[in-house]
DNA sequence: CTAATTTCAGTCAAACTGACATAC
DNA sequence: CGTATGTCAGTTCGACTGAAATTA
C-alpha cells in the first residue's frame, strides 16, 4: 500500500522561496553547531569572539549590539566564555555600571579555531555551487536582507497603552 | 562614549553565507508568522493542509512525513486543526491502529486563505528582487538543498517498503 | 526624575527525543 | 516476536520579554 513515495515533498512547498530558506538554513545552522561543537565552541561564541577582535574591548550592551546575541542570553555566553579564560571581565572605572569584556590570547587562538571551522562549514553548505555562484547567492542574500533590515526597523511602536 | 557606530555589523558575519541564511530565514519566518496569524493560522497548518489537498486523505504517519512535521507536533496541530473544522479524524476500518485524516470544505477554504497570505509575503520578501533573480535565487537553494538532504540525510534511506 | 547597564526568570515557536499502549 | 501507529511528556535551541537592582 504505498500511493506515493511518502516520502516526497509537496511541489508547493518546494518551490515557496520563504520554505527554501528556512530549510536551508536550519541545515546551515545544524552544520555551523556541528563544526563549532568540534571544537567545543558554539555559534554565539564566534560572534561574540569576533565582534570583540574586530572593535576591541566593549560594555556588555555594546557587545550585545555589535554581536547581535541579546543581553540576556549575553550574560550567559560570557560565563561561558570567560570559564575557558577566552574573555575576561573587569568593572569599567569610568561608569561603574558597566563590565569592560576583554577577549584573551587563548581567546584569540579558539577564535582562530572557531573561524577555521566556520570555513569549512561553508564549503560543505555550498559544494554543489560553483566559486559565481556562491557569489551570487551571498549578493541575492544580500540584498534581501538590506531591504528588511531596513524596512522593517521600527517604524512606529504602536503605543498600545502604557 | 561611542566609539562605532555600534549597531553596526562585524563585516566577518555578512560575507558567511550560513550567517545570511540564518538571518534571512528569520525574518522570513518572522513574515510568515504574521502572515498566517493574520489568518488565525500557523504556518504548519498550511504545511498539512496543504499535504493533505495534494495527496488526499493519509494516515497521521503518512502525513507526518509528507509535511515534514514531526510526529509529536502532528497531533497537536491536527487538534487544532480539527477543532476549527479543517480536518477530520476518523479510524481506519482496515487497520485499527490509523486513522485517516481528511481535508474538510471549510479546511479547503482556509487553505485558500493559507496560500493567498503565503504567495503576499514571498513577495514583501523578495521585494527587492527582480523576477529572475528571485529565480535564481530559488534556483540556488534548491540546488544546496537537494544536496544537503541527499548527502546527508539518515543514512539509511529506510527500506521499509511495504 | 529619567535613562542605561547588568542580571535573572520566564515565554514562545519549532524541531526533536523517549516512552508507552495498542494493533499489525 | 518485532514493527508501525498514535499519544503524551519533556528537552533543546534560538530569539525574545519583563522586571529588578545599580549607577549615571
Amino acid at each position: 500500500m504505498r500511493r506515493p513515495a511518502d516520502d516526497v515533498t509537496p511541489a508547493r512547498f518546494t518551490r515557496l522561496p520563504s520554505w527554501l530558506l528556512t530549510q536551508t538554513a536550519q541545515h546551515a545552522g545544524r552544520l555551523v553547531a556541528d563544526g563549532m561543537a568540534a571544537v567545543d565552541g558554539r555559534g554565539y561564541h564566534y560572534r561574540v569572539l569576533a565582534a570583540l577582535d574586530e572593535f576591541g574591548p566593549a560594555s556588555q550592551a555594546a557587545l550585545g549590539r555589535r554581536s547581535g546575541v541579546h543581553l540576556s542570553d549575553l550574560v550567559a555566553a560570557l560565563n561561558e566564555l570567560a570559564d575557558r579564560g577566552f574573555v575576561e571581565r573587569a568593572p569599567d572605572p569610568a561608569d561603574r555600571r558597566r563590565n569592560i569584556i576583554t577577549i584573551t590570547s587563548a581567546g584569540h587562538r579558539q577564535l582562530a579555531l572557531l573561524e577555521g571551522q566556520l570555513t569549512r562549514v561553508q564549503d560543505a553548505l555550498l559544494a554543489p555551487l560553483e566559486p559565481d555562484e556562491r557569489a551570487q547567492l551571498v549578493g541575492l542574500l544580500t540584498r534581501v536582507l538590506d531591504h528588511q533590515v531596513r524596512g522593517a526597523g521600527s517604524p512606529q511602536t504602536p503605543t498600545v497603552g502604557s
